[in-house]
DNA sequence: TCTGGGGTCCTAGGACCC
DNA sequence: TCTGGGGTCCTAGGACCC
């Protein structure tokens, strides 16, 4: 009989950026969202000062001030390579993995015909802690959703020294009447109010409920969740990751922008950005989408997007950028001060997969040489990192560029200042 | 005055996740 | 003054077909 485990870092960036400078190490420390928002990471530390997941940074900078806490802008490519480095290990000791986040794995486990589990966790435990400085969770159970319930328990209960088994523990009804209906995957804000207004507050009143008044509100997936609640495997491990079916670029600016020319030059570099990323997975689009808004928190909503179908499907900047640029005008408006935008590249389909379309026949000549161009420029940004060789709009002055002030310098991914070609 | 039924595909929008 | 970004899945409703 097969387990399943979730296994998730601790206060996954923070730790990244104590694990790489020691010097951070059992002190408050936050990390920030883009453009210095809000609050998205918090040390061991921060969270028993009681500073808040989401808080926006601004409304408590005087606060962290006051009690000391450093605070950091989010330093992506870091992460993301610690992440890389974590997923390996956990690889090298598992049947099955799905790696679910940058911070989260799934793995299908054996259990042993003692049913104890506890040996090869500490294991794995102990083998991140060497090799990353790292200190995950490991939550196992009869299915994904209640591995998820046993490694909020983990963390929960003092004694647990960060491993907890679901699947064995004696008394499963009084630890599930533990978790409120808020904290299970699946339910959100919206679903959780619902839940309360009829009375159901934990997750093993939600399991005891009845099931077509569920399955009536929430469809199949109330109905997954209950399921899985009840111990049933709906969900499965999915070790090959699905083709992606959209890449996304978009950013908040770090001062609202009117100009036509200031959204065109943003959408540009977002573009730039997307494309690089569908010929790093191998993709294609056919559908290209653009959006601008107003802030959320403004009287003023305004929000329009605009999109173009393509004959042939494509994964080169410049014909995107052509694209962008002329849909940018369909979303402007003079009188609103936008405060995002962004690109989405859709109905992404492997880029080896050839439908050429009988009307816009391009020379075969030209696209081979275009093809063999995006290559080489991906392949130098590769080598050297940094927008070595970008597209001249890219390099023009902003106003509005993202805010990361506090960006911790050292990094195990990037070398800094090299110098940029612009053609 | 009366004017079908059943199916598929597409899209927009809601809800959720980390 | 300042409130993230990038994803997925599901459903309802419209358009269209025979």
């Amino acid at each position: 009989m097969n387990a399943i485990a979730l296994v998730d870092g601790n206060n996954f960036y923070a730790s990244c950026e104590q694990s790489i400078n020691p010097s951070l190490k059992n002190k408050p420390l936050v990390i920030l969202s883009n453009n210095d928002g809000c609050i998205i990471a918090r040390s061991a530390e921060a969270r028993t000062l009681k500073i808040r997941m989401g808080e926006p940074y601004f409304k408590i900078k005087k606060r962290l001030n006051k009690l000391g806490v450093i605070v950091l802008s989010s330093n992506y490519s870091l992460y993301g390579d610690m992440s890389k480095r974590l997923m390996n290990i956990l690889k090298k000791h598992c049947e099955k993995i799905e790696i679910y986040s940058i911070d989260e794995a799934f793995i299908s486990i054996h259990r042993p015909h003692n049913k104890d589990l506890f040996p090869w966790a500490r294991k794995l435990r102990t083998l991140i802690y060497q090799n990353l400085g790292l200190t995950i969770t490991i939550g196992i159970a009869e299915n994904k959703l209640r591995a998820k319930l046993a490694n909020k328990l983990a963390k929960r209960i003092n004694y647990s020294a960060g491993i907890f088994d679901l699947g064995i523990a004696n008394n499963k009804n009084s630890y599930l009447k533990e978790i409120n209906v808020e904290n299970i995957w699946g339910i959100g804000n919206q679903t959780s109010q619902w839940l309360r207004s009829k009375g159901i507050k934990n997750a093993r009143e939600l399991k005891d409920m009845n099931q077509h008044e569920l399955k009536k509100k929430l469809g199949v997936v109330g109905q997954r969740i209950q399921l899985e609640l009840k111990g049933y495997q709906c969900l499965p491990i999915e070790e090959k990751k699905n083709q992606k079916k959209e890449i996304r670029v978009s950013r908040s600016f770090s001062q609202p922008i009117t100009k036509l020319d200031d959204l065109k030059h943003a959408l540009a570099i977002y573009t730039i950005r997307a494309s690089e990323k569908m010929r790093a997975q191998n993709l294609k689009a056919s559908v290209v989408t653009i959006f601008a808004r107003t802030s959320h928190y403004s009287n003023f909503n305004y929000q329009k997007s605009a999109y173009k179908k393509l004959i042939e499907a494509t994964n080169n900047t410049n014909i995107i950028l052509k694209i962008v640029i002329e849909l940018s005008k369909e979303i402007y408006h003079p009188d609103y001060k936008l405060a995002k935008a962004g690109v989405l590249m859709q109905d992404l389909s492997d880029y080896n997969y050839i439908q050429k379309s009988i009307i816009n026949y391009p020379s075969d000549d030209k696209s081979e040489r275009e093809n063999k161009l995006m290559q080489t420029i991906d392949s130098l940004n590769n080598k050297f990192r940094n927008e070595v060789i970008t597209w001249g709009i890219a390099k023009k002055k902003q106003s509005w560029s993202m805010n990361r002030k506090l960006l911790s310098g050292t990094s195990i991914t990037n070398i800094e200042k090299i110098p940029t070609i612009i053609i």
